[in-house]
DNA sequence: ATAAAACAAACGATCGTTTGGTAAACGCAC
DNA sequence: GTGCGTTTACCAAACGATCGTTTGTTTTAT
């Protein structure tokens, strides 16, 4: 009987430096954008002969999925702890977007990178890159959908102004003045309460 | 007496394709970013050589900061023009997120520029992108100044998280579902309309 | 005639990627 | 545990393509 092709044979090296690989990649398509992090940019970083890399992906395409994948793993694991915390509605959304928000300024740089890079930008995995933050925000559908609205209240539009709110801080937003934290439950605040008169 | 040496000794020829470069060049940074947009296809798409363009620009960088202040001085004027109509605080608002929604989405790529290309993505003009881009901002500053707000009412924040989410409404929209004035006005919506219990 | 606006051709640098070879970590028999 | 063959994980070196830019010359509207 015949082993499929894709099956691997042993475990990986103990010594390997994909993680260093990942870390290194992630930190330069956040910080140079993908067009702006070369291969050789990353290879160095991890010393490493810039062909070395192919061993590990086919092309810099992959390498930026893999990165893009954790992301979007780490953001919504994060999300998810999170909720799970909480019963009442608003207070899971609130819990939600200080999650969204934490993970995509505070710590690594792999969420980061899944709010960066645009899939136009890497023309050849932009559909895995659409697939992958689409799956993620059915999450954020569900929390929307669960709460107690006015009739009027349309709920996609709801949920698109809040991510876009949350993802664009990204662009103004410094470390040390205002915290991640704060800066989501404001959001949440000011679509909570009455700001105009009737 | 000695002329200044950036003095011009003659009008612009009528047949000069200045205007063309900088429209392909707007079309071509909106769809590929600016690193994706090479100095090659620019030029191929206005039928010139390569080295043609530096004529008229001593490098890419000066390219983009052209490019992008064109399209903040279009979404400058529109909103200008669409806030002068309203007396209403609100309605003043409202206005100025439709025109400055419509001036992201509809027409030319002038106004898709500037929120597509991100400072970090062109180190070397960083600084003058984040200059106009601030310089337009001081706008919407003003309107929200403007607003008779509950006491505990974060107008800075209220002031992020509008344009954050107008901003990035350019990922998920396409041309013919929503129109751009129906988005403004419910994220206006949204936040004047009490959506929680007290 | 003069200066604007382009052509023609190349510069060195860097890009993503491929190919062939090699050292060392590993699983397994003894 | 020791030795051995296998396979992982990388090195070394180069490939052609494309990058932003420069230089000298020519065309053409004014």
């Amino acid at each position: 009987m015949l082993q499929p092709v894709s099956a691997k044979l042993r475990a990986p090296r103990a010594d390997n430096r994909l993680p260093r690989i990942l870390d290194e990649a992630a930190r330069l398509f956040r910080a140079k954008g993908y067009q702006g992090a070369s291969v050789r940019d990353i290879s160095r970083s991890v010393d490493m002969l810039p062909g070395s890399l192919y061993y590990h992906f086919s092309n810099k395409d992959d390498l930026l999925v893999a990165v893009y994948a954790e992301g979007v793993r780490r953001i919504t694991q994060a999300v998810r702890e999170a909720v799970a915390a909480k019963t009442d509605p608003w207070e899971r959304l609130e819990a939600a977007c200080v999650a969204h928000l934490e993970a995509l300024l505070d710590p690594g740089d792999y969420g980061q990178v899944v709010i960066r890079v645009r899939p136009a930008d890497a023309p050849g995995a932009a559909d895995r890159l659409v697939a992958l933050r689409g799956g993620y925000e059915k999450l954020f559908r569900d929390l929307v959908a669960a709460l107690p609205l006015p009739a009027g209240a349309d709920r996609k539009t709801l949920r698109l102004m809040l991510l876009g709110a949350l993802n664009w801080t990204q662009t103004w937003y410094r470390p040390g003045r205002l915290n991640p934290r704060r800066i989501a439950r404001q959001y949440v605040a000011l679509l909570r309460q009455q700001l105009g008169a009737g």
